[in-house]
DNA sequence: GTTATTATGATAACGGTTATCAATATCATA
DNA sequence: TATGATATTGATAACCGTTATCATAATAAC
């Protein structure tokens, strides 16, 4: 199992910013990596309570942006503005398609458009970054 | 001089919708026909409030919103959330390079990358609809 | 254990947006 | 032009996700 990989990366930032270990922090990051991804910090939240009640909102947005200052996660915003977290550590890039009936996303990359990106944005001059590209449509289970 | 179509669409709309034409409508309107593109609501209310001293934020909004549905406008959020508004009528789709210092955009459209970006959504079965890209980097400009 | 320092949770504040509502403007009709 | 049904307005409260504040508690180096 490959958890002590992630909890090695969140124990080494922790060090490096002269950071402490907390009971919260470690239910935390189970939840986390022990769930589906794309939570809102509200379900995250509801998942660490279940364990530990008396954790507050503060805390799981604390904890998420240290997560993604590690690299252990990415912070995601689709069309309603609202911040989904994914796992990142072991996940290449990926971007997403939306079904814009039911939601439903699927993750997938295209080399070619990924090369194409490139290319277009240096053409501008621009030295590139990243990049956030959503596809809307309505999903196969959705058209029936 | 083409101020004379875009009001059409509005009052049409207006007629469809069983609306009623008002001061603030039309000053709105004009504000935004005036003014380089990708505006918040904000920058909007104090445009119009130059003119039209009274006038409420509520107003932008309700107004916003009809341009919107009419065609005349479109909104975009980029990564801060905040909604912005840019011309739509006779303004052919495009996507955004963004600097992430100093936050001046491109406006670019690859007809490549919008061929290939309808062949992946349809190969997972969706029937597409629209899309959503922002390239970001640093400028030339700022590179210096 | 002592002590300096960080973490926590409750909650207020924030910023953009939307809802509410009493007062006003619009416009089809007479 | 006057009427009256209906839509519009602006002030402002509410909303919602997120962040800041702060007194108290937990952590960990010594
Ligand atoms: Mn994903
Ligand atoms: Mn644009
Ligand atoms: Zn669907
Ligand atoms: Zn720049």
């Amino acid at each position: 199992m490959s958890l002590g990989k992630e909890e090695k990366i969140f124990e080494d930032h922790l060090a490096a910013k002269y950071l402490k270990h907390s009971e919260q922090r470690k239910e935390i990051l189970h939840s986390f990596l022990n769930t589906d991804r794309h939570l809102t910090a509200d379900e995250l939240y509801r998942i660490v309570k279940r364990k530990y009640p008396a954790v507050g909102y503060a805390t799981i947005y604390r904890t998420l942006k240290l997560l993604c200052e590690c690299g252990l996660c990415r912070e995601l915003k689709f069309e309603d503005g609202v911040a989904r977290y994914e796992h990142l550590y072991g996940h290449q890039h990926h971007d997403h398609l939306i079904c814009t009936k039911c939601g439903r996303f699927v993750e997938v990359v295209d080399p070619e458009i990924e090369r194409l990106q490139e290319k277009l944005i240096k053409r501008h001059g621009f030295y590139p970054e990243r990049h956030r590209m959503e596809l809307y449509g309505v999903c196969k289970q959705c058209k029936k």
